[in-house]
DNA sequence: CGTCGGCTTGATTGTGCTCAACCCGGGTGG
DNA sequence: CCACCCGGGTTGAGCACAATCAAGCCGACG
């Protein structure tokens, strides 16, 4: 179902189309949304596209950043990695999201392509440079840092607070609802999407093990409130179901 | 040891000094530390002070904010309860931190005030307006809002990966560090400091609960890695016996 | 056909949670 | 002045959920 496709070899259909920023599938979400005309054909004459197959690494903690950049298509994680190998993932970048930390020359994080991930990068320096000057960029930039935050934030509740069942709920809805999202529609009802995750990897975003997730999953299949069919592909009969599971507050109570 | 203070009225000492920017103590690390003398003068007419005393809320999840701001004294919390009542505490906010969302009207958190909290305020709107057309203060906000997003990534180690133990003495260190930093001095050998959270608090940052955190104070109190003189007050007697508690790297390896 | 990675399932263990009793110090009211 | 209460904190006993250790499955690929 993934692709491999190394960097070097011109890549599948929609490759080429993105080296124009008109066509750019994601033009209107990512940092460069709000530029000027100027702005963008500065962004454009510093900008080069690089794939990075599924398990590379984009950047490695510690490592000095050349670039910045949108991650075009494709789910890459960020995570951190203890001494003695304990692993939490703190981040998972899609469609639209940024990559790198303006300002610093080094990220903390380990960076790596889950799928096959197109990025579209930045050199650093000029980056930086056009963002003390553009309001546009910076303003967009923050709101998306801001938004990052919450979502961190949202995701210390999980790792704090919540069973490993709710874990689980909280982590298949978010890729229900970015399914959704890819597909311009709500998620409501009856779903169907893919894991861009392994066991494993999964398990580093929740805080769990790897046999706690497969068992969680193995329950809510038991329960029926998934259906698999086979180990990446999932079925939600009832998407508010699923909802019930993760713990939240179950959105628009009785007051209009 | 906690004065209670109507915003309303005249308070004590430092309060009066605060009227003037030029003397404000968070001057050099607050948003407005790279403003041109124009921007501070606009952002000095549209600031006010107040006073929050021990507990009070500052503002709840969902309300509207009119404005947004900084943290000139003491510690505030932000939270986030679930329906059935676990409570996960998202960011702590000390002095020179930013309060507030700008582009929206509501927060998602509840922030309250952990000590009391002098917090010097912006109109919002007012501040959005500014934040448009300077880049010095959208920059410098987006610096403060990229370091907090770096604490809360680390937080999510913490809550998903370290065990009781590491987690409260990542949590004394913290405290310890902050201190140091705000009698201007680096943190090593023995160190003093009160804690400015109660034990429930601790254990809501923490994801834990407030009998482990008793618990785990209690068994690093009897392992002599710190001294307590009440229930608020810790001698750390060796810092970086503290730090191997934690878990964390051992900061500069045998690496010149 | 054998191997290997990703995954599932089972048995057992252990860390941190729950429930509960009790301590301590400060404030209040009889 | 003392009795009482109350919030914050400590400590104990038992339990439960997720971790650990271990075996085996399944499908892809050489």
């Amino acid at each position: 179902m993934i692709l491999i496709n190394p960097g070097y070899l011109m890549p599948q259909n929609s490759s080429r189309l993105q080296t124009e920023c008109g066509d750019c599938p994601i033009r209107h979400r990512a940092v460069c949304s709000r530029c000027e005309p100027d702005e963008l054909s500065f962004l454009e004459s510093i900008k080069s596209y690089k794939t990075f197959a599924a398990g590379e690494a984009i950047t490695w903690a510690g490592e000095e950043l050349r670039f910045v950049g949108s991650v075009v298509s494709g789910v890459a994680s960020v995570s951190h990695t203890m001494e003695d190998g304990r692993r939490q993932m703190v981040g998972l970048l899609l469609p639209s999201d940024f990559v790198g930390r303006p300002g610093r020359r080094t990220t903390p994080y380990d960076v790596v392509a889950a799928t096959e991930v197109l990025l579209c990068r930045f050199d650093r320096t000029a980056f930086e440079n056009l963002l003390t000057k553009s309001p546009a960029l910076s303003n967009r930039l923050l709101e998306m840092m801001l938004d990052e935050l919450d979502a961190a934030r949202e995701w210390m509740l999980l790792l704090g607070r919540k069973t490993a069942r709710e874990k689980i709920s909280s982590l298949l809805a978010i890729f229900a609802r970015r399914d959704a999202n890819l597909r311009k529609s709500r998620a409501t009802g009856k779903l169907l999407f893919d894991l861009p995750l392994t066991r494993e990897e999964m398990a580093d975003y929740l805080g769990l093990t790897l046999e706690t997730v497969s068992r969680q999953i193995s329950a809510l299949k038991r329960d029926g409130v998934i259906v698999l069919d086979g180990k990446r592909s999932v079925t939600v009969p009832d998407f508010a179901r699923l909802l019930d599971e993760t713990g939240d507050d179950t959105d628009g109570g009785i007051v209009a």
